[in-house]
DNA sequence: GTAATATTGCAACTTTGTCGCAATAAAATA
DNA sequence: TATTTTATTGCGACAAAGTTGCAATATTAC
């Protein structure tokens, strides 16, 4: 399965570059220039996820986000993604906060993702 | 709006208790003794949360999880969720590690909420 | 240019959660 | 206890988010 370069990947990609901000499907579908699938947007997101170029996180409203992780470019597959996340409720903004996390589990137990999240309002919605 | 004391109540209520850990409305529909209805479980669950008795985390599945804070009888309103959860990739398990996390967040940052999952293996699966 | 196959678009579907409304049952009142 | 009030329930319908199958398309390799 050798990836390829498509218009839809790039356009994604572009998407999420400018933002800065992890954004959901619907984000993102809105700020495309072209038209892509629902469907394709996810398989797109998933595979990006795969190749560790964009990590994926799940809001307190449930709703997947997708972000580029700033020192994802370098060390792919090497790189943590245990920082802890920001979603504002009133303009629904969700940003990596650069702080990481690192919790002792009780013995025995093995952590594989960290999906942390605080919400509440950001600095120009406070 | 005063509450009334009804079986479908005092049921979830004991199933949440007699786990211990946090539940999905599925996992709490599947130890119920009586047929109570999905819709009914939630907006149980829900008021339970508005009255402080229940917390809710949203895993990194986006399914909602409920939960009875040990320390949720004492101090109503008071006590805040800002603690782990971890939730087993292998039996579904989700619970409450007892600890708690602050975070500085940046200037102007107000928190409402924490959503914190850990996810991987437990110590029987792992 | 042609062939092989990764990717897309469309439609259908699943899961999770919510909501409106009539029926029911818990609490308050008489 | 009988009656009234209204919180709660069950049912059905619905919405949102995400996934999947399949035929059509586009990218890469030959």
């Amino acid at each position: 399965m050798k990836r390829r370069k498509t218009h839809s990947k790039t356009e994604i990609l572009e998407v999420l570059k400018s933002s800065g901000n992890a954004l959901s499907h619907d984000m993102i579908q809105a700020n495309l220039k072209s038209d892509i699938d629902r469907a394709t947007i996810y398989r797109v997101l998933n595979r990006f996820c795969e190749d560790g170029q964009v990590h994926k996180i799940v809001g307190d409203n449930g709703k997947q986000y997708f972000a580029i992780c700033s020192n994802c470019g370098e060390k792919k597959h090497l790189h943590s993604h245990n920082h802890i996340h920001f979603r504002c409720l009133q303009c629904g903004k969700v940003e990596c906060l650069e702080r990481d996390i690192s919790v002792a589990l009780p013995e025995g137990y093995v952590a594989k993702m960290h999906n942390l999240v605080i919400s509440g309002f950001c600095s120009e919605c406070s």
